[in-house]
DNA sequence: CGTAACTCGAACAGTGGTGTTCAACAAGAG
DNA sequence: CTCTTGTTGAACACCACTGTTCGAGTTACG
């Protein structure tokens, strides 16, 4: 092993940040003692692993963004650009409902702009589609690709708001979510699919 | 004056309420020493006339609803639902911009369905522009009233982060907000604006 | 003017978190 | 088996906040 740790140190930092994960994704503000007791370690244990509560934080948004990265790069995202939107949109979709409390969390513990930082590789993946389709003249052009990558975010977003609020049901929110980004997406003067 | 209170007394009631909007809008987390301080005005003082943080937040969310509906009650709603839509976005727009961080206050302070409670007056407006639109035949009626809702509710909130963020000018936000609105809300089939 | 209403700062108790220290104990690695 | 690394709960110091109490001082109002 290049880690100088003793597997039971290993096994506890795994446990940990599982239970952070599961914790933060039910309440951003989940505390040490929580997260610890969750992990069936000693609050100690944790602070021998993580100097802090927010380098723990961190350390689980990466993990999550990792996570999501494996599952997002399988998407086929070639062919009509409008169905490889909904292809991502399906997936991203899961990683949204699953872990906007976590994202959160981030918010409001991490600094300044390192959220966005590490969400760099999913949105180069969006930007590239948005981009393609552009050229290809299926989506508009007329507004920023920036502005149209906000709107896709914040709609999915406020589906995982309005399921939580219990005002919609999982099974139907991704369809909902892509008929309205690809109208959203549609040039002006051009058919709605 | 039916209120029973002595002149000053109100005076401070009003500056307090007038801190805390200022304050809450800054920072949702904002303290009670904070508030009290912006207002010129004792800590105890402010616990004489508000009995929780909890109950000052309420007030402050229901005064800034009143403002908002008497803005948004002069907004003209006839004619193409089109237009009226974006009449309104234009409305609600600048309060949604002032009022962001305040929302989320009252999100993490009060008991969970009085925020909505409260929004019931611009909701319906909203509801009843949309069921005339789609009635009409320019607005989309396979989705449901309160998704088309809650998409445009998100897309606003979304635009207010991204200014707060620096990545928008204020004076496109609106323009963007309506252009993708009314595109998300075409019929399938039709033509965007 | 006199009184009741109001205000003030300081001090207090209570809560709920973070991060540290300690000394005893357990477990993996060689 | 031994030694190093890791784990543990209890206790501690610290911080920032909420909400209350007190006594003294101030202000409106009739």
């Amino acid at each position: 092993m290049t880690t100088g740790k003793r597997a039971d140190a290993q096994r506890n930092i795994a446990a940990i940040l599982g239970a952070a994960t599961e914790c933060l994704s039910r309440d951003p503000a989940a505390s040490t003692s929580e997260i610890a007791k969750a992990a069936g370690v000693g609050r100690v244990t944790l602070y021998g692993h993580f100097p802090s509560r927010a380098e723990l934080v961190d350390a689980v948004f990466v993990h999550a963004i990792e996570v999501g990265e494996e599952s997002l790069s399988q998407v086929d995202l070639t062919g009509d650009p409008r169905e490889a939107l909904a292809r991502l949109v399906e997936s991203s979709w899961h990683l949204v409902d699953r872990y906007a409390a976590l994202l959160v969390a981030a918010q409001e513990t991490l600094p300044s702009g390192r959220v966005r930082e590490l969400h760099a590789d999913p949105m180069a993946r969006v930007e590239k589609l948005l981009e393609r389709g552009r050229s290809e003249g299926v989506f508009r052009s007329d507004l920023p690709v920036s502005w149209l990558v906000s709107v896709m975010h914040n709609v999915m977003h406020g589906a995982a708001g309005e399921i939580q609020a219990g005002r919609l049901s999982s099974g139907k929110a991704a369809g909902y979510i892509t008929a309205t980004l690809l109208a959203a997406f549609t040039p002006p003067g051009e058919r709605v699919a």
